[in-house]
DNA sequence: TGCTTACTTGGTAATATAGCCAAATAGCCA
DNA sequence: TGGCTATTTGGCTATATTACCAAGTAAGCA
């Protein structure tokens, strides 16, 4: 693998990492549906506000969320709708996982 | 968020984390063009066997790459072609990162 | 101005990940 | 059998990630 090459899975594998924790997944599924603050993301996660804020900073400079100040609030808006696409591929591979394991008992 | 959807995004999250790294990534790029035995990507990926051994190991934890043993050589394959679809999405935030970046320096 | 709410940032401890070396295992062939 | 090649596993250190608390910033309002 050359330098370049190198390069471009790095950069892939930010962004891919930025996705690769259940409490991002799942904010980034609520983005899916419509904006929301920071204030909501904390309510329905239930941890620390520092938490959730840093977690949507991660999205944030992976370029997947975009954020928005309205008063003292901060919006947060999905900015990647191919997301949905990519989910469902992972949905398939959790199927057919289980479904490996469930022919071992068979 | 309830323990159900929790445990659910934890799934989804343990299968992006196997895709988060940029290793990982060149391995699954390779075997979607066709399987590839361990030697063979220990050469392209210039690193020490147990390190590649051990990433094709995450791939395979997670369900992405299914291994075939034949003779002394162990060949690895791809088992989820709607991965290429994924890349596609975040080749988009990519590009999406960069034109952002150059809207800055106008 | 001073208070309150909303959010971000810095610091820190616990945990997870990555890479290398050394050692173990497995199949092939002389 | 003994040796060779291919691969995996265990152990270790260095580094990265996460979560919380505490402190800082910013906007709205009495």
């Amino acid at each position: 693998m050359n330098k370049k090459d190198m390069a471009k899975y790095q950069a892939r594998a930010d962004i891919i990492k930025a996705l690769a924790h259940p409490t991002r997944l799942f904010m980034v599924d609520q983005l899916g549906e419509g904006e929301k603050c920071v204030c909501e993301l904390t309510d329905m996660i239930k941890a620390d506000t520092s938490t959730v804020s840093k977690h949507l900073s991660v999205l944030k400079s992976a370029g997947l969320i975009r954020d928005d100040k309205r008063g003292t609030s901060v919006y947060y808006q999905l900015k990647v709708p191919c997301l949905k696409g990519f989910f469902g591929c992972i949905e398939n591979v959790m199927r057919n996982n289980v479904k490996e394991q469930m022919e071992l008992l068979k």
